[in-house]
DNA sequence: CACGTTAGTCCAGAAACTGGACTTAGTCGA
DNA sequence: TCGACTAAGTCCAGTTTCTGGACTAACGTG
């Protein structure tokens, strides 16, 4: 199967795969959400190839991932931005920092910390249940094909957008 | 930088993109989580190349992702089930179906559907602080490099195992 | 006017991915 | 006993993608 057919699948982590499905992106979007903007300090900062780099940014942008924000005139140069849809991975991306951690961090510990600011605590991401507000694992899930009128069911919660 | 050199890096993210970050890792995964276990089932659900479905298997396995379990005698075969360092990447899986499912599902809703048996509701995941127990977004996180001294804190809830 | 900054593009070589054929080792049915 | 079948790969040649490094563009600074 050509990678461009992936999107076409009936399967919501091919589609996803499309947009992060390599080598760098997630990498990428993990400095995003540090405050990374501009090309110049991706590039230094990873050591990704400028070529490589540019199309990773090209692609998040026409998957609405990131905008393209002018931060000056003359000559025009603009910042990669998260879009509300960017903001929407969050959650992936805490998972997967926090799963290098505890796999992959030396034994001084996770080399990156992030405090939640709400509560003042250093903290690592818990999965829980939309409707019941319980944490969940894998264990305590089934999964179906949607039956043909089955519908998602609306969220208690609203959904989860992050405006500010 | 060549691809080899990311696990080096001081970034748990780079050392997760080196096991997940390609392609295939991420949709071969939730297929696990779904209860395939054998070669030709990836190969046609997914429609992989054969050699690439190998190196991923393979790759996984060594990363301790995956194991193998011999399932027959004669002649042996053996499919591949998670460990329990797999079945803690389950949130990040979970994270990356939903924000499929938000934002490429078509009108009819999410192609699979998950529910928590626990309490019998079809679910998405949402993220939790660790230590407060409370929702987690974007903007209530400060990150910060860890101090030389700085350690990691303990965790309230537990290593968070999935043991049945 | 030379140099620096920022965000790219261009190129040729290296690496990874592709489909399809082939291999291995045993089972099953006639 | 022969041929077909199953499962899990390997092998191969062609295509696509990634790589580092040089280059361009358009302006600001001393």
């Amino acid at each position: 199967m050509k990678w461009e057919d992936l999107p076409e699948q009936q399967c919501s982590m091919a589609r996803t795969s499309v947009v992060l499905g390599d080598r760098w992106t997630l990498v990428i979007l993990s400095d995003v959400f540090l405050g990374v903007r501009r090309f110049d300090d991706f590039q230094k900062r990873l050591g990704i190839s400028r070529t490589t780099l540019a199309n990773r940014l090209k692609l998040l942008e026409e998957h609405g991932v990131l905008t393209q924000q002018q931060y000056q005139d003359g000559p025009p140069r603009f910042e990669y931005r998260l879009t509300e849809k960017g903001l929407g991975l969050y959650p992936a991306i805490i998972a997967l920092l926090d799963w290098g951690d505890e796999h992959y961090a030396d034994e001084a510990g996770a080399p990156i910390l992030r405090r939640h600011k709400t509560c003042g605590h250093d903290f690592r991401g818990v999965m829980h249940c939309s409707e019941c507000g319980e944490p969940v694992t894998p264990r305590d899930v089934e999964a179906r094909k949607r039956a043909p009128d089955d519908r998602f069911p609306e969220v208690k919660r609203g959904p989860l957008t992050y405006a500010s």
